[in-house]
This record gives C-alpha cells, sequence and structure tokens, in this order.
DNA sequence: GCGGAGATGGACC
DNA sequence: CTAACGGGTCCATCTCCGC
C-alpha cells in the first residue's frame, strides 16, 4: 500500500533562533519581518511559550508586544539563514521517500510503500535524525492521501505522531478544519448552515457548484469525505516575486521606483540563481487602504535580463499612477512568471475524477 | 470554442 | 490615542481578444 507522510517542522524559525542562541531556549521567543517603519510589522512565527501568552504568526507586532511578557524575545526573521537548514532537512526526509514534495521551507510529503506499521517506524526513524542532526522537532500526519497525512499532522502539535486510518477522526470538527477551507469560504458554508465537515459531505452538490465554481465545488465535497488523489510530486516553481514597504506611503514616481529597483536587484539575483528565464512581469502595488492592485507585461519572447525587469516595471508604474489617481501606494512588489521551459500545465484531472 | 494575456481573489505558510 | 497589518507562492476564475 502506498501511504503518504505530512512532515512540519515545529515553530521552525523560532525553533532554529532557539538553537542558534540557546540563552533565549524556553523563553517566549517571536520571530519578527520588520516592515523598515520604526516598529511596525508583522509575527512570522512564535515559539510555544509565546503562543501561550496569545502571540500568532501574522499578528501585528503591535499586538504581539502587547501581549509579551518582560522576559519575551523579539528577533528579526533570517529568511537566508532558515533556508539553509531547511535545505538540510529536506535532504534527510527525501532520502527516505520514494516519492517526495516539498511545500514550503518547513513542510513536505513524502510518499512511500508499506503498511501503517511501516510508516510510522518510519516516521520515528525521521523524527530522531532530524533531532540528532539539527536539534529540531517536527510533528508527522500519517495516511492514505496527502489531504488526510496533512490533516493529521495537525492534531498533535509539537513533537507529533499521528496516524489516521481513514477519514472518521476529523468528520465531526468544524467544516474551517478542513485544509483549503478560508475565512471567504467559511462565511458562505455558514449561510446554507454548514458548520462541520460532515455537513459539508453532505451538502448539495449543485449548490457547492453554484457558490464555488465547478472545479471547487466538487473539491470541497471531495474533501470533506477525506477523498484526495494529488500525487506527491516535486513541484516546479512557476513565478518568482519580492514585495517590500515603501519607507513611507507616497505616490511619488521617483520615490517608489527607488523601492522598486532594490527589490528588482534583488529579485534579478534569484532569477540568476534559479536558472530561470521569464516573460510576464508584473508590477503589484498595495495601496494606503490594503487593497493590492497588478499591472502586467508579457514580453515578445524570454528574457534574462535585468534592464527588461527594470524597464517593464517603469512603464507599468507610470500607467499605473495615471490610471489610479487617486490611490497613495504603502507597499510595493515585482514578479516574474511564465518561465522557461514554458512549464507544462498541471494535467488537468478530468472533472469525472470527483464523480 | 480555445488559447494567451491580464486582472483579481482566496488560501496557505 | 477606537488602529493597524510581512512576505511569498500557488491556483482558479473572469474578461477580452485574436483565431
Amino acid at each position: 500500500m502506498n501511504l503518504i507522510l505530512h512532515i512540519d517542522l515545529d515553530s521552525f524559525y523560532a525553533s532554529v533562533e532557539e538553537n542558534r542562541n540557546p540563552e533565549i531556549r524556553g523563553k517566549p521567543v517571536v520571530v519578527c519581518m520588520f516592515s523598515g517603519r520604526g516598529e511596525g510589522g508583522a509575527v512570522a512565527t512564535a515559539n510555544y511559550p509565546a503562543r501561550k501568552l496569545g502571540i500568532h504568526s501574522g499578528q501585528p507586532l503591535r499586538t504581539a508586544k502587547a501581549r509579551a511578557s518582560d522576559e519575551a524575545v523579539f528577533l528579526p526573521a533570517d529568511r537566508h539563514h532558515y533556508k539553509v537548514v531547511s535545505d538540510r532537512i529536506m535532504a534527510i526526509f527525501r532520502k527516505h521517500a520514494d516519492a517526495f514534495e516539498q511545500r514550503s521551507i518547513d513542510e513536505a510529503y513524502l510518499q512511500i510503500a508499506g503498511s501503517f506499521t511501516n510508516a510510522r517506524s518510519l516516521a520515528k526513524t525521521i523524527k530522531q535524525e532530524v533531532a540528532e542532526k539539527e536539534h529540531l522537532t517536527c510533528s508527522v500526519g500519517i495516511g492514505k492521501n496527502k489531504l488526510i497525512a496533512k490533516m493529521a499532522s495537525r492534531e498533535q502539535k509539537p513533537d507529533g505522531l499521528t496516524v489516521a486510518k481513514d477519514f472518521s477522526p476529523f468528520s465531526h470538527k468544524p467544516v474551517d478544519k478542513l485544509f483549503g477551507i478560508g475565512p471567504k469560504t467559511l462565511v458562505i458554508l455558514k449561510r446554507h448552515r454548514i458548520h462541520t465537515i460532515n455537513d459539508l459531505s453532505r451538502a448539495n452538490l449543485n449548490m457547492l457548484i453554484k457558490e464555488f465554481g465547478e472545479r471547487k465545488g466538487r473539491l470541497l465535497k471531495e474533501h470533506a469525505h477525506g477523498r484526495d488523489n494529488e500525487p506527491v510530486e516535486e513541484v516546479v516553481r512557476q513565478q518568482l516575486s519580492r514585495i517590500g514597504t515603501l519607507p513611507k506611503d507616497t505616490r511619488s514616481y521617483k520615490d517608489i521606483m527607488l523601492t522598486l529597483q532594490q527589490l528588482i536587484d534583488d529579485l534579478y539575483r534569484r532569477t540568476k540563481k534559479e536558472y530561470v528565464a521569464f516573460r510576464t512581469i508584473t508590477l503589484i502595488t498595495i495601496t494606503r487602504i490594503m487593497e493590492m492592485k497588478t499591472k502586467s507585461h508579457t514580453l515578445e519572447k524570454q528574457s534574462n535580463k535585468k534592464q527588461d525587469i527594470t524597464q517593464a516595471i517603469e512603464t507599468l508604474l507610470r500607467s499605473f499612477l495615471r490610471e489610479h489617481p487617486d490611490d497613495v501606494l504603502r507597499r510595493v512588489g515585482v514578479r516574474v512568471s511564465s518561465f522557461d521551459p514554458p512549464k507544462q500545465k498541471k494535467k488537468q484531472r478530468a472533472l469525472s475524477d470527483y464523480k
């Protein structure tokens, strides 16, 4: 039997920082993304002592600071370093898997052939290896598909190991515990008196399709039954982007280009590192009131030149300012996509697969 | 009807 | 003091347009 392990490194950024500086181990540790405007920013990761104080990822630093105790430690995120550590750990995961898929800097799916007993002992082996070599813990979920494995890994944290032989442990849970259901979807489901995953599994398919569209409608119902046939496979990157906060809200072309040029320089370094040539360049803007607007331009042919990005962004920014005379910008970003070789469209899964 | 381009929105980490 | 809010990626859907 093929089984899937989903592995999640526990409060990854914060744990890496605790290893780097044992002085702070056990204290509330909050890894921060600073916006560059004084103390402004958001929480990237909080370790468990910090979470006990009510500090969570995504929270404004203001709020986190207000909840912090005296001995709490606030540190700037050092993503380059976390990436180095992550790469070493992903190599450990990969060598134990028949098929492997990294989902983010701290998460991955492993597919193995074997029994639940085999899978459980492999999970223990991996946890032990990560503990010995990297002094980090992780939480593992095991199931027959990616969805169940993912849901299982969230059951026990930190340092958990959860085997889910079927989907029954999750059926009674609130519907927003189902992977893929966020705040917007939740509001719509509530309107239809759908509160639990079980409710969703019995919902009217036509209603779901009407509300969410063909694909998502069917997918919701399938997922609510614990059914999922997504393969475990390496993900090919489709886009690269870099976003930053402006020193102050503005719509001055010169000031905005100053920030954009830094972002372009950085993004361009990454395209070279990843050997990607791009065709589409997108200007991302986030206004003072947090509305995101984008403008993009596709080149005649693939490019790997910085000048092509800069040129396109200059033009896009000029049109943006002309077309949105009332928008004052807070953050801006640059994205490149349509990489070479043209990434094959993810095999359109026949809708019949979900019937 | 199909595709690419462009814009937007939702979700997750 | 009734606010304030990072950064990155993926995917789906809609519109428009040429073919």
